[in-house]
DNA sequence: TAAAATGATTCACCTGTTGAATGATTCTGT
DNA sequence: ACAGAATCATTCAACAGGTGAATCATTTTA
């Protein structure tokens, strides 16, 4: 047994990557319930928010490539959660709407989240739990991190 | 413009997740510098810490699988950084054990986690910074990760 | 209207990972 | 001492997630 070492303000930011790996996981075996996974669940969300947004600009805001995008839509079409319209504007693009039933599970994804937050935060008291997000919001900002989800980072 | 919701407490994990993701991918870039990657990073420090682990132990510390381990050790001990040795006592088991370059590595290892650190928790005051080491390493205990790196979980 | 740009798609490919099967060695209980 | 069970390292086939280059249809630019 050693004592422990006395200035140790190392391991933060070690601290802070298996912790958000931790986060992550948790959220992923939540969704997982709804049979979805975590890209899934951010689509929805997108959707939710901004309808009508092509595959190129939800690419864009997920921080994905394209092509990554092609077989999200599909799994989520095929499931009837997302439908593809061609844009009557310009017919190269989609314009892609959450169905009757991709909104009900945008719903319950809103309640997993919750539920995801509380879990995590469990250990804190509020007041502890309000100051911490003080803090990761402070870093997030400051580091570039959309506050939001990913950011819009196309190069011109 | 909408003004923003009085009572949202309900992000802090996401930017957990977020936040989490992006140290560690800052972490692997650093580590690349090296030829390295973040889970060779991980086996030399284990090593350095616990000279002669076996790839069984090895695997239980990282949290991996034995299969994993094996092409770990066949990459560093290509290039030098791990030495295995046959146990003499258990002719089963290898020895694992750092190579004087090996220990070379880890040391440059350590000035990349400190830089790492540094650049990470840049945007905070270095009161704040305590702080959230404080509320981290609470979460981080009471959701039963190893303050260290991976937990020993074996079955039995 | 020809040429460049854009959106969606396909494809081959890569990385990291896992689980099952195998061979060598050691441990167990009788 | 020995048969059988357990353990370590290894191989192998397979998988998920993700990427970049090439392609086709459509729209914009000049």
């Amino acid at each position: 047994m050693e004592s422990t070492d006395p200035p140790r303000p190392k391991r933060t930011a070690f601290l802070l990557s298996q912790l958000g790996a931790l986060a992550s996981a948790r959220f992923a075996e939540r969704t997982r319930e709804l049979g979805l996974t975590p890209s899934d669940a951010g689509v929805l969300r997108l959707l939710g928010r901004s309808p009508g947004l092509s595959q190129r600009s939800l690419a864009d805001r997920l921080g994905a490539v394209p092509s990554r995008v092609v077989p999200l839509i599909d799994s989520l079409e095929t499931r009837g959660l997302v439908a593809r319209v061609r844009s009557s504007a310009d017919r190269r693009n989609y314009e892609l709407r959450l169905t009757a039933e991709g909104t009900k599970v945008l719903g319950a994804l809103r309640g997993i989240a919750e539920r995801h937050e509380a879990e995590i935060l469990a250990p804190l008291t509020s007041e502890q739990s309000a100051q911490l997000g003080i803090l990761l919001a402070r870093l997030a900002s400051a580091h570039a991190l959309d506050t939001d989800l990913h950011r819009d980072t196309r190069p011109a």
